[in-house]
DNA sequence: AATTTATTCAACCATCCGGTTGACAATTTC
DNA sequence: GAAATTGTCAACCGGATGGTTGAATAAATT
């Protein structure tokens, strides 16, 4: 089932477009995170950064399980994996234009590849 | 080297967050269109479009060539690389492989930017 | 029972966002 | 040269966003 819901890529981007969100997500991805623990390395209020949460929780992204008083969050990838298809379509144009650009500094000469070393587990999914 | 990456992933992620912009750079991903060309689809103003072309623009998502009086936009797929390296950080996260983001994760420090100065009594701006 | 700790909620504020309309600039076209 | 075509700009509007502070809720601690 397609749930790549244009409306949910809306709110899965809009999520992503903030730096202490994503930060947040990068916190989440070595563990769980207390809301305080999320909250402590940015020097906003407690409800400040329980907004942010908040909007990343609507965006599927993160999981709060409620353990007493203390709000335990766990990232959820599969919102993650929504935006990723959808750069995917996107994923052979600009492999295309690497190569030729690889192509091009080649013949030229003389340059290390600059962005891209092989990533495992990088495979292009489409036909 | 990489730390205005995550002013760059804003605006990236920001105008990637609009079904609107999100269908200019399918669009655009077959081919080159002018401005009234990528507009014609939606039913919203000429001046509504050329906005949000500016913010594909501003993102680097688009560039734009003035021939005569039309402006014709083709797709820049770079920021579009940008996005999906910084999901591919989490792309081993879905897949399973959890030890391995986690070591790439404390190695690399990718998680935890741009962390205000501490100041107690912060006047700094609030945006 | 009282207090401390963890977190949300509500109100407020300034700014941003996406949309509109109308005027303007520049380039064809007649 | 006048008119049509292509697109931007400026001003405005309502609603969302991100921040604040202070009060409220709920659970653990004393």
């Amino acid at each position: 089932m397609v749930e790549n819901d244009s409306l949910a890529l809306d709110t899965i981007f809009h999520a992503l477009g903030d730096a202490t969100r994503r930060a947040m997500l990068g916190d989440l991805a070595t563990g769980e995170r207390t809301v305080g623990e999320l909250a402590a390395p940015f020097a906003i209020s407690l409800a400040a950064a329980s907004k942010h949460i908040k909007v990343l929780e609507a965006a599927g992204l993160i999981r709060r399980d409620v353990r007493g008083r203390t709000h335990v969050c766990s990232l959820d990838p599969a919102p993650l994996m929504s935006a990723d298809q959808w750069l995917g379509i996107y994923r052979r144009f600009w492999a295309g234009r690497l190569d030729t650009l690889e192509a091009l500094l080649r013949a030229k000469g003389a340059v290390t590849p600059p962005v891209k070393p092989p990533i495992p587990g990088n495979e292009g999914e489409q036909r």
